[in-house]
This record gives C-alpha cells, sequence and structure tokens, in this order.
DNA sequence: AAAAGGCTCAACCGCGTACCT
DNA sequence: TAGGTACGCGGTTGAGCCTTT
C-alpha cells in the first residue's frame, strides 16, 4: 500500500555537490521543466535523493536567483517584516479563531513570506542572512530581535507582565539567558539572582503546555476564549519538566529536539477557504505588557491580510491603517478611559473580558456592516 | 607561519500537511 | 479508509573560509 520509496535512501549521495551534478539537473530541467522530483535524480543520472534535487534547484539552481549580497534596502525590508511577522503569529491566530472578520488570516511561514517579497532571494538566503547578520546588527544596536522593540521596554513590558501572570503562590515561568548569552532557559521561580536584564530572554514565549487545540477538531470559539483567558492571567499551569530545557538562543525559539514547537500555525487551507487547518502544538505568546495590547493588536490587523498574501502584493502595504484600526484604537480608548484595560498590575481578570468582548463586540459590527461578505467566516 | 576561534551558507533533518495508491 | 510517500517549511549542522592572536 501507498508510493513507492523514491529513492535508495541508504544508497544516494549526499554532501557537496559537484559542479557535474549540478549541469545535469540543469541540463534535465531545461529540457524537461520541473514536475516530479521524484523521477529527476534517475531521469537526469544522479545518484541523489529526489528531495536533494528539489533542494539544490530552489536554492541554488534557479535562474532568477542572485547570488550577490544582500542590498541595503533588501536589509532594510527583511528587518521590516520580520518585525511584522515574525512572531505575532499567536495573537492574529487568536483573532482570528474568535471569528474576527479581518484577520481570517492565512500565515504563510514566516521566511517564504519574506522571501517572497525579494526577487531572487530563498527563504534559506534570508534565514541564513537574518541569522548571522541582521539579527546581530539589531542586537548591537539595543534592540531586540524577536520583538523589534527596544530592550530596555521589553525588559520592562516583561517585568509588568511577571507581575500580572503570578496566580497565587505559583509564579509564572520565566525565560532567563545565562550570563554568555549562549543558552536560554525556562524556570518556574523568579531567578532572585539575576538582574532583570539578565533574566530576561527573547521575552516572546509563554509557554503554556495546556493550550493545545484538541487534535483534529476545528477551532472552537469556547476553547479559544479559554486560551485566552490563560494569557491573560489566569489558571496559569505549571510548566511540565520537559520545558525546563536548555535551547538554543540562536533563533531565541525552542529547541524542537527536546521541546514541542512552540509555534501555533495556522492556514486557510486550499481549495475551501472557511476551514482552518490547525498544528496542534503549544500556544507562542507574546507578551508585551498588558497595557500595550492594543498596540499589540492594532499591529496585527494592519499586518495579516491574507488575501493580499496571498496574491503576492507588497506586506508593507499591509502596515498601513484601517477603518478597522481606528475602531480597534476607540474601543480601547474606551475602555482605557472606563478603567477596564489593564494599566495597572493586578486587573488581570477585567483586562481578559475587556479585550475578548473587544473583539467580539467588533465582530458583530463587522458581521452587520458586511454580511454578504463575512458570512462565509463565520463557521469555524 | 600556524593554531585557534569565529563566521558563512549550502545542505541536511525532522515535522506537518497534502496527496497518492 | 488506511497506510504510505512527496512536498515545503523552519531549525540545525558542519565544511570551508576568514580573522585574530
Amino acid at each position: 500500500m501507498g508510493r513507492p520509496p523514491c529513492c535508495d535512501k541508504s544508497n544516494v549521495r549526499k554532501g557537496a555537490w559537484t559542479p557535474e551534478e549540478d549541469a545535469k539537473i540543469l541540463a534535465y530541467v531545461s529540457k524537461h521543466g520541473i514536475g516530479n522530483w521524484t523521477l529527476v535524480p534517475k531521469k537526469a543520472g544522479l545518484n541523489r535523493c529526489g528531495k536533494s534535487c528539489r533542494l539544490r534547484w530552489t536554492n541554488y539552481l534557479r535562474p532568477d536567483l542572485k547570488h550577490d549580497n544582500f542590498t541595503p534596502q533588501e536589509e532594510d525590508l527583511i528587518v521590516e517584516l520580520h518585525g511584522a511577522i515574525g512572531s505575532r503569529l499567536v495573537v492574529g491566530f487568536l483573532i482570528h479563531s474568535l471569528s474576527f472578520p479581518l484577520s481570517h488570516l492565512c500565515l504563510d511561514s514566516r521566511w517564504s513570506l519574506i522571501a517572497k517579497q525579494l526577487p531572487g532571494r530563498t527563504d534559506n538566503d534570508v534565514k541564513n542572512h537574518w541569522n548571522t547578520k541582521l539579527r546581530k546588527k539589531l542586537q548591537k544596536m539595543g534592540i531586540d530581535p524577536i520583538t523589534h522593540k527596544p530592550m530596555n521596554q521589553v525588559v520592562s513590558d516583561f517585568e509588568s507582565i511577571s507581575c500580572l501572570t503570578s496566580i497565587g503562590n505559583q509564579p509564572m515561568p520565566r525565560l532567563n539567558r545565562t550570563a554568555n548569552n549562549s543558552l536560554l532557559t525556562l524556570t518556574n521561580s523568579p531567578p532572585s539572582s539575576l538582574s532583570p536584564m539578565e533574566s530576561f530572554c527573547s521575552i516572546d514565549l509563554v509557554m503554556t503546555p495546556t493550550l493545545k487545540q484538541p487534535e483534529n477538531n476545528p477551532i472552537n470559539d469556547n476553547h479559544l476564549l479559554n486560551v485566552l483567558a490563560h494569557l491573560q492571567v489566569t489558571n496559569y499551569d505549571a510548566p511540565q519538566p520537559h520545558y525546563l530545557s536548555e535551547v538554543s538562543s540562536t533563533s531565541a525559539s525552542l529547541s524542537s529536539t527536546s521541546i514541542p514547537s512552540p509555534s501555533f500555525s495556522v492556514k486557510a487551507e486550499s481549495g475551501s477557504q472557511n476551514q482552518l487547518s490547525c498544528q496542534p502544538s503549544v500556544v507562542q505568546v507574546t507578551p508585551s505588557s498588558p497595557s500595550n495590547w492594543s498596540d499589540f493588536l492594532l499591529g496585527e490587523l494592519s499586518e495579516f491580510n491574507p488575501i493580499k498574501q496571498q496574491d503576492g502584493q507588497d506586506l508593507r502595504g499591509l502596515l498601513s491603517s484601517t477603518s478597522t484600526q481606528f475602531q480597534m484604537q476607540n474601543k480601547m480608548n474606551e475602555n482605557q478611559n472606563n478603567g477596564s484595560i489593564v494599566g495597572n498590575h493586578g486587573e488581570a481578570s477585567s483586562s481578559t473580558n475587556s479585550f475578548i468582548e473587544i473583539i467580539l463586540d467588533l465582530d458583530r459590527e463587522m458581521q452587520k456592516a458586511f454580511p454578504e461578505v463575512l458570512n462565509g467566516f463565520s463557521d469555524y
């Protein structure tokens, strides 16, 4: 049953490609075009896995690729898009999952999305350039490469949310950076010996092992309300032991070898725009201080527009204001004036409710305003 | 001059989803 | 429908090159 294997994995060549092998692929592709990569090694006379051939072609041999250095303009764009896309997928997901109409997201993967905006560059190029150059450049400038905020603001944000998220005697786990910044750890008790600067890491993640989407179930509003409630403060469960793992700091994300992926990706499935596929895994949170939720959210609204992204249009255009953004701002302001948005530590519960209510209110308003457009997105 | 350490980037690995038999 | 691979992705690795001591 099933397909036959594409190649004898134990008997294929690995490692660097020779010019002769490159020439074979180029000759094959120029003659037959790209199609089924599993056939390419046999037909091109290569002792390689089809997957390896595909990678060589897409990352190196494609004639439209640039092989020169990244220009300052390209670097600026990568930083800009990384800031817009990079680490804020989850809140977009939450908004989306609460049926917020403008955010029926199609969250393409980060590097490929950025690479699409840079003609002649691959996702691998962009990823490598980010990891080796741009991330360090930002760090030298005192900017956190994950949140794209000044380091001191990230620290104060984290201090704020740390205060908020202690429940009874159960402190929020803390992400720590070792003295040489080489490792990140997640601990369940405040490391009193560390200064704020030492103890924060990329602050971007709060691991919440209880917040898994039920497998194979469509996203469900009740579940997501629970998620939001968890995120905002209540019922924070202690992390499981395996979360107390060392992780690489190179990407500030948790190592996939020892810990479940922290990403929570959401995609509109091709061919059925109303269906979401959800990879159940640990939720990734960007804990700006609660008082910054509105800023944070407004960013999300302008940044994630799946229709434009699918059309491959310039993502930077998405950063402009929208009427909904103003509505959100107004709603936030109203609630702030009413004292219901958390500005002070310890008002988390009302903040949670307000946050959810704001989203649902806006959702209802948008549904009223554009029923014919939005009805299709209310099913999940 | 050469040893050590750092850096770069092509290639690989593992995962989730799509698709095929 | 089940069981398998293909595909596409992000994360990681390691050989080769470069810089520093």
